[in-house]
RNA sequence: GGCCCUGUAGCUCAGCUGGAUAGAGCAACAGCCUUCUAAGCUGUGGGCCGAACGUUCGAAUCGUUUCAGGGUCACCA
């Protein structure tokens, strides 16, 4: 059992002598901004001060009367309440041989139950590169289900393919327009609505060299089929290369083939009206603006539909928890998903939809709009050219979801030296190269009886924060907190590195405790990196 | 106009499930390399936490109002 358990049982079980039964997580422990206030604080004693009907200092002077607590040297009453404890050294330094026996699985939780969730993210449309604001949601989906498969989620990471409707169309009309160009008929133009980008032409130059003019006829649907293949082929390369994985791949086109709309649309009709000619969702009764189109009047669906029956398709198989990455734009359509779920009968609280705030790209002073219809758009894949897969991942989860994120890559690109990226590595490197250089002369004593100093000893309090973190950050779905952790305990790293010389040849002893701080605090940095999913390199 | 996000140091932002004295990086200034990576460390200056009111023993954090910036409001997806 743990520290934190410990003290809280401890308080539990004084609490309810004294005539009062408390939940374990009514007790918040946490840990003191200043030096002199202890290791860990609770502030019970203020909380239960009017159910006691005592001033919270009485209050806490009775509960800490005669309280023992393994681990804990002191424990002290301060400000209007506070009890503060003080843990011992060996409490604190019994750390290090944990976290080396642990090694990777330092840190993991069992916070998720192994509830199984999915999570989908990017989703873009196979019908052109992905640009900025995908790559932030990638950044952010990726880092997500790292977090939460470490804070015991039985997680699955999928891609919703929208390879049907009328996007596609315009894809297949693009894409055939360009494929006769390409071979010098100039007899169709790219639809005014269509995909006038670079992708489209490279994609019809693909289907030139490939079958020379033996396309010329096939009808829309080959060209529509081919060019969501090659689209998603290269977002699908793109992706690895930004070191973003999925586990499933579902396509729209497989729902509506499966007859799954035409289902949920029967389940649907009780809450559907006709109008104008088309048929109307009552999302409104849900609190949505208006009641939303699911049938159009030429019969066509709206992407409405068929996504509803997608995410229907995700509770039918088995999922306890759904979670859905979307662009701030579509923020309108959390309304209508959650309606339409509570009228299938599913339980809308078990979607969650976290929005992912714009990213506007400066360079040069200037915003570059990011459509990526007009063809002028900052891809993905250029800007990773430009500044570097680490340095774009790790700037993406930086900072929360919910914040507007300016990118400004001329600032990126000249990071240089206070670049927050290479801050961290810098500290890995350090680490790596002290075990390399030491480990076989002095090995490595996990005793830590001879750590007394302020820098060591904060080093290790910040590694003990690790679960900590990893439990926050999963239930916030706020990878930006794993970002700030990796950041601090990097600088604690380097304040030891400044401060503790770590190889003494004169002291055999120290420097094999040393070591084996060097050791821990790598497996924690490394993985804390690997969250993230930046790289952790050895040297630099 | 409705809805969403955001206003904290000169700049970029943490902190927001209420807690003790307001945090970091950058920029500025002053120090630290005979010894494991100075891409580092230490110190100094810098704040009416957009504004007002309310809830509370206690508010940057919660509520209401208000000001300012960004986004979004299709029978596109």
């Amino acid at each position: 059992m743990n520290i934190e358990q410990n003290i809280k049982n401890s308080i539990a079980l004084k609490v309810s002598s004294l005539g009062q039964e408390i939940n374990l997580n009514d007790i918040v422990l946490e840990r003191p901004k200043y030096e002199g206030q202890g290791d860990l604080s609770t502030n019970i004693a203020m909380k239960l001060a009017k159910v006691f009907h005592k001033a919270p200092v009485v209050l806490a002077k009775e509960i800490i009367s005669d309280l023992n607590i393994e681990g804990v040297d002191k424990i002290e009453i301060a400000g209007p309440g506070f009890i503060n404890f003080f843990i011992s050294k060996n409490q604190i330094t019994s750390l290090i041989k944990t976290i080396i026996e642990q090694g990777k699985n330092y840190g993991s939780t069992t916070l998720g139950k192994n509830e199984k969730v999915l999570l989908e993210y990017v989703s873009a449309n196979p019908t052109g590169a992905l640009h900025l604001g995908h790559a932030r949601g990638a950044a952010i989906g990726d880092c997500l289900s790292r977090i939460l498969k470490k804070a015991g989620y039985d997680v699955t990471r999928e891609y919703y393919v929208n390879d049907a409707g009328s996007q596609v169309d315009n894809l297949g009309l693009s894409l055939k327009a360009r494929y006769f160009q390409e071979l010098g008929d100039n007899s169709l133009d790219v639809p005014e609505n269509g995909y006038h980008g670079e992708d489209v032409i490279n994609f019809a130059k693909i289907l030139v060299e490939e079958g020379k003019d033996s396309y010329k006829n096939e009808n829309l649907e080959f060209f529509k089929k081919r060019g969501v293949e090659l689209a998603l082929e290269n977002i699908k390369k793109d992706l690895r290369e930004f070191r973003v994985e999925f586990d499933v791949f579902t396509s729209e086109k497989a729902i509506r083939n499966q007859g799954k709309v035409e289902k949920v649309l029967e389940e649907l009709k009780p809450y559907c009206y006709q109008e104008d000619g088309a048929l109307f969702l009552k999302t409104t009764q849900d609190g949505d603006d208006k009641d939303r189109v699911i049938i159009k009047k030429d019969g066509s669906y709206t992407y409405l539909l068929p996504d509803i029956a997608y995410h229907k398709d995700k509770f039918d198989r088995g999922y306890q928890r759904l979670i859905d990455l979307f662009g701030a734009d579509h923020h309108g359509y959390i309304a209508r998903i959650k309606s339409s779920m509570k009228s299938l009968g599913e339980n809308p609280d078990k979607l969650d939809i976290e929005l992912v705030q714009m990213v506007r790209l400066f360079k040069d002073g200037k915003e570059y709009k990011m459509s990526k219809r007009t063809g002028n758009a900052i891809s993905m894949k250029e800007l990773c050219e430009e500044v570097g897969v680490d340095g774009v991942r790790f700037f993406f989860v930086s900072r929360a979801s919910s914040q507007h994120l300016d990118f400004d890559i001329d600032l990126a690109k000249t990071m240089g030296t206070s670049n927050p990226v290479y801050y961290c590595q810098y500290a890995n490197a350090r680490l790596y190269t002290m075990l390399e250089i030491g480990q076989a002369q002095y090995g490595l004593n996990s005793q830590g009886n001879l750590l007394v100093e302020k820098s060591e000893l904060d080093l290790i309090k910040k590694l003990s924060e690790f679960s900590e973190i990893i439990n926050e950050s999963a239930l916030t779905l706020a990878p930006s907190k794993i970002t700030i952790y990796v950041r601090e305990l990097a600088a604690k790293i380097n304040d030891f590195y400044t401060n503790c010389r770590v190889l003494d040849s004169t002291n055999v002893e120290l420097s094999s405790q040393r070591l084996a701080l060097c050791k821990a605090s790598q497996i924690v940095l490394e993985e804390g990196l690997s969250l993230i999913g930046v790289s952790a390199p050895q040297h630099m």
